[in-house]
DNA sequence: ACCAATTCCGAGGAACTTGGTCGGGATTGC
DNA sequence: GCAATCCCGACCAAGTTCCTCGGAATTGGT
């Protein structure tokens, strides 16, 4: 029952392209540097994040990469299905998945949906705009308290 | 993000024994003919829900398994937490784990305890009899429209 | 007293997943 | 032309999952 860290290094680096944007692209090499990931494998990770549009490249020097959209159009969700597959906890809720035999595995999969509507409630509904003013109100208390 | 073999197979059994309960006790090969699902594993996994106290084991000839409680006071989150262990979507919300030292990471870390909380209320909150239930009246409806 | 049914226990292992590394090619601003 | 940067595919070590196997201990029925 974990996102792994594809998962998770991917909300990470995109979080880190919603609070460092500009009109100058981001090189990975500065989002793997702040958040401390492996260079190498973060690219794999974002070159998924772009063939699903979520963040767009600029090749060649002083290259990088941005936000495809804006972030309030950009769910964690997205993010998650994009890097971990399909949201869903058990495979026979993982798309329309129809006809169990037994009618006590049915009880189950009713449950497993209850359940992956709930992960789902949450992943879609949290942007990564939401996000992006978290860590900046945090930051602001940090600040405060120093 | 899924839940594993474990965990399904759990539930599957702990929802055999509530349903086929009598005074006697169940063996285990009833369980795991009825569900498909291999004895030797199947015996890792109930020795598990014996040392959390969710079923009572008889052995000897006659013997078998029966819960330890009645189904309305088992939880899916006891016997998920039992076999797959703490319901977290990630090691930082494992437990009390505090201290992060990146606002950043401070934030994400919101988003990962929502999504836990979001994921236990579910768990939690849902019986071993609400899904007895669930699966008689499945069963029912299948029978009237036969 | 014995036997069959049954739980209990620990070791082992194949296949898959995770979390990377490595090397080199393609593109582009300066 | 050169340095910075993205792009791509192959490879690999360690861990996890999903079991299998063999045997010891317990107990009801005869």
């Amino acid at each position: 029952m974990r996102i792994s860290t594809r998962g998770e290094y991917g909300v990470r680096a995109m979080l880190d392209l919603a609070l460092h944007s500009s009109d100058e692209p981001v090189p990975l090499s500065a989002i793997a540097a702040r958040q401390d990931i492996s260079e190498h494998y973060l690219e794999q990770l974002i070159s998924a994040l772009r063939k699903a549009g979520l963040v767009i490249s600029f090749r060649g020097a002083q290259g990088g990469y941005q936000l495809a959209k804006p972030a309030e159009e950009i769910t964690i969700g997205d993010i998650i299905r994009t890097l971990e597959g399909p949201i869903a906890p058990m495979k026979c809720v993982e798309d329309s998945h129809a006809g169990c035999t037994q009618s006590e595995r049915c009880a189950t999969r009713v449950l497993w949906q209850k359940l992956q509507a709930s992960i789902e409630e949450v992943l879609e509904n949290t942007t990564l705009a939401w996000l992006k003013d978290k860590a900046r109100k945090i930051q602001a208390t940090a600040a405060n308290q120093r």
